[in-house]
RNA sequence: UGGGGCGUGGCCAAGCGGUAAGGCACUGGUUUUUGGUACCAGUAUUCGGGGGUUCGAAUCCCUCCGCCCCAUCCA
């Protein structure tokens, strides 16, 4: 596999676990609950989690999260398969399945009772909701939190056994009522279901749940990267809990998430897909309209050009909304390079060339001159034949290219033809065109020196086989669907009398093509019959023509800027504003500055503490609001490996001009991991900063006499370009030389 | 008592203190017997806004704004 140069971050944490040797090797897996056919987003994280395991030499378990049996069913669990299958990902031996840890999940969970990190709640379903709390209230514990470690263990066996009803008891974590995150108020373990499970029977009358079962089922399996997508975020914390408390023995699996794929005109959650699917509005789960897998295989999709599209969404974790065309250049950019050409006419309109008497086969590639691949079939010529409707204009708008009254048009890898004549039925309508046709035009021994602008496609009439032509368009006119209001009436158009060229039914030499000009087609998997062929339109070609038509009747969408209010900033409490006018007023700081300091007790006590040591308050002031701030983020004063006094020492370096900023940077930043002073990181690197002229002058010497390219675009105007000269001199003083004589000298140079 | 995430062109997305990658879309042009393909060129003085630190900020600090997720006995 071609690795991209760039890594996503998922790719990043693995590599850096694994060098770490935190894994000795990659496990990943991908988990979906058979309760519903795959789709692209489905796709999306095949791709990252069989993609990752390829990429580092590990592997990829397929797994079915079958715990909830009210919803799920063995005919997903082969769809599923499937899918995978066809993405040409290898899941190895066997696939796995939840409902296969049961036992171990519940000794798991009498381990937790017995730790008294769990309990069984008898709180009816609305109680438990109402006890639960709000995003800003507390929610309070159940009384029958208190059961005794042998009552849990005592109910939790009976609920087990089906002794109870469903709904009756629930088995709990214990972990905290008031947390902020709500997922963490005790959430719940186990559910009674009395309900046959469609791989374990009626054994169970519980059923794990999710955040339960998942976080082991991962360490059961040995997976070193769990990775899901956002909407999970929130759970981490149970997953990270449950593994933690159960002490198990290490390497555990941590969880990461990445941001859902989301296309334009379209819907990817299974309710809503389910909601079309059973209110009939598409014609099963593999509808080639819908975003399924099993659709898009219908549609005639590649494996391969899906790949290709997640490959290129890329994986973050901002929400996105990737447009649909990303994933249409996509197949046409593989097929394109691979599947043969046909002439079929879809609205036929019939063209007698009156000069034409006989019949001759034609002889033509399948490909064209860019697509090196052989093959070639015979292509029946005569007197009659059909073209395209759209493809005649009486009276053609400018910049039309095809036929008309006047302008000849070349039959695709036949003659060039003259309209002579419009025939019309009583109301008016075209019905036929005379033609004469120029003997010494035929395609490829042309010697008429006719000049056309295109070449059409058509078919000859008594050779033609009917065809059943599927033409599919997005599903949904809104770009963003809610709902069957959104749905696009035109997203089905069925062409039952297409005329196609014989060979392509005949000798069937794919099973995609390009019917040229038109798009790209596959025969029905399912549908076609030798007598009566169908064709679905997997997606179109490129049509600037039509576009440019649009263009003229549609007017530029309205900008919209958005004016952006300011919040009103929290006022200081009565220290603080104290704190910020000694601030400004005595140290002569800036508001903002002492504005970051005031607001925040440690970093105003860190702040005092070391102006106690050095009586520099304009210098320790930036580097405490900015440097300290940093690092007071992510631990306590009381956790930093160095002091007040490590930053007074600091800045009186600073202050004498010993080290430059960018110096300083360096060395807080050994600092910050080592605890030494920074007097022994400068000495130990002598880091000492340059700052006489004639030691820096020859380095900026040799960076431009290397880069002649950048010192021509500087002195045409690039002005940005300083930056690049001085950070190169930088560089190559290993950060040593003092950037604002360097800046001085390479702007005087570049002069 | 709220918490957790996320903001880089029309759409994705690299970048992590030193010249704003790349793809899609779009616009021109060249090639072309597909108005396709291929090729060339163009498209962000600026990274949600405002301040601050720095010789230098998309990148570090502060602050404001805007989206998304969480109160299923779903996953």
């Amino acid at each position: 596999m071609i690795m991209s140069k760039c890594k996503d971050f998922l790719r990043s944490i693995v590599e850096e676990d694994l060098k770490s040797g935190k894994y000795r090797e990659v496990a990943t897996r991908f988990p979906p609950e058979p309760n519903g056919f795959p789709h692209i987003g489905h796709a999306k994280s095949i791709c990252i989690n069989f993609g990752i395991a390829d990429d580092y030499q590990g592997h990829c378990n397929l797994r079915m999260d079958d715990t909830n049996p009210t919803t799920e069913d063995t005919k997903y669990v082969e769809a599923l398969k499937d899918a995978v299958e066809w993405l040409g990902f290898d899941w190895g031996s066997s696939v796995y399945f939840t409902s296969d840890y049961f036992l171990q999940l519940y000794d798991y969970a009498v381990k937790l009772i017995k730790m008294g990190k769990a309990y069984v709640d008898s709180l009816d379903e609305e109680e438990i909701r109402e006890y639960r709390g709000t995003i800003t209230e507390h929610g309070r514990r159940s009384k029958y939190a208190d059961r005794t470690i042998e009552e849990n263990l005592n109910l939790l066996e009976r609920m087990k056994k089906g002794e109870f009803k469903d709904g009756e008891h629930v088995l709990r974590a214990k972990i905290d009522m008031a947390a902020a995150n709500i997922k963490m108020r005790d959430p719940l373990l186990y559910r009674i279901r009395n309900i046959k499970h469609f791989r374990t029977g009626d054994e169970w009358s519980i059923y794990p749940m999710y955040d339960f079962a998942h976080c082991l089922s991962d360490y059961i399996e040995g997976i070193s990267h769990s990775i899901c997508t956002l909407e999970f975020e929130n759970n981490r914390a149970i997953y990270d809990w449950v593994l933690d408390e159960l002490g198990l023995e290490l390497p555990r699996p941590y969880q990461y998430e990445f941001a859902r794929l989301a296309i334009n005109y379209t819907v990817m959650s299974k309710r809503k897909l389910l909601k079309l699917v059973d209110g009939g509005q598409v014609s099963g789960w593999d509808d080639p309209r819908l975003p399924t897998i099993a659709g898009y295989k219908r549609r005639g999709y590649t494996p391969a050009s899906i790949l290709n599209f997640c490959d290129q969404i890329g994986i973050t974790k901002a929400n996105s909304m990737v447009d649909v065309s990303q994933l249409e250049f996509c197949i046409r950019d593989d097929l394109n390079k691979q599947v043969p050409r046909a002439m079929c006419v879809l609205d036929p309109l019939k063209v007698t060339i009156e000069n034409y008497d006989g019949y001759e086969d034609i002889d033509a590639s399948y490909y064209p001159h860019d697509v090196p691949k052989e093959g070639s079939r015979k292509i029946p010529f005569s007197k009659e034949i059909y073209i395209e409707r759209e493809d005649f204009i009486e009276k053609p708008p400018k910049g039309y290219f095809r036929l008309t009254m006047e302008q000849p048009v070349r039959l695709r890898h036949a003659y060039i033809i003259t309209c002579k004549e419009v025939i019309r039925d009583t109301s008016g309508n075209i019905i036929e065109i005379k033609a004469e046709y120029h003997p010494k035009s035929k395609s490829g021994l042309d010697t008429s020196g006719i000049k056309v602008k295109s070449a059409i496609q058509w078919v000859s009439a008594k050779e033609a086989k009917k065809v059943e032509v599927r033409l599919y368009d997005r599903l949904f006119s809104a770009e963003l669907p809610e709902g069957v209001e959104d749905l696009n009436p035109n997203s089905l158009q069925v062409i039952k009398n297409a005329l196609i060229e014989p060979a392509v039914i005949a000798d069937r030499p794919d099973e995609r093509f390009q019917f040229e000009r038109q798009g790209y087609f596959y025969a029905d998997p399912i549908d076609y019959r030798d007598e009566k062929p169908v064709f679905n339109k997997i997606v179109s070609l490129k049509d600037s023509w039509s576009k440019k038509k649009k263009e003229n009747n549609s007017e530029p969408r309205a900008q919209t800027t958005t004016i952006q209010i300011d919040g009103e900033v929290a006022p200081m409490n009565e220290a603080e504003q104290t704190l910020f006018d000694k601030y400004t007023q005595k140290y002569g700081l800036n508001s903002e500055v002492a504005n970051t300091l005031a607001r925040d007790e440690q970093l105003s006590s860190f702040y005092e503490e070391s102006l106690s040591i050095l009586s520099s308050p304009v210098s320790l002031a930036n580097i405490v609001s900015n440097e300290v701030a940093r690092e007071l983020k992510q631990m306590e004063v009381k956790e930093l490996k160095f002091t007040a006094k490590h930053i007074s020492e600091l800045v009186k370096m600073l202050d004498d001009d010993t080290i430059s900023n960018k110096i300083a940077k360096q060395v807080f930043e050994v600092m910050v991991k080592t605890g030494k002073t920074p007097i022994q990181i400068v000495e130990d690197k002598r880091l000492i900063q340059i700052s006489d002229p004639s030691e820096i002058e020859p380095i900026i010497d040799k960076v431009i006499a290397n880069n002649p390219d950048n010192v021509a675009k500087f002195k045409a105007g690039n002005s940005k370009l300083l930056g690049f000269f001085v950070g190169q001199v930088l560089k190559s003083t290993g950060g040593k030389a003092n950037p604002k004589i360097v800046n001085q000298l390479v702007a005087k140079k570049l002069q």
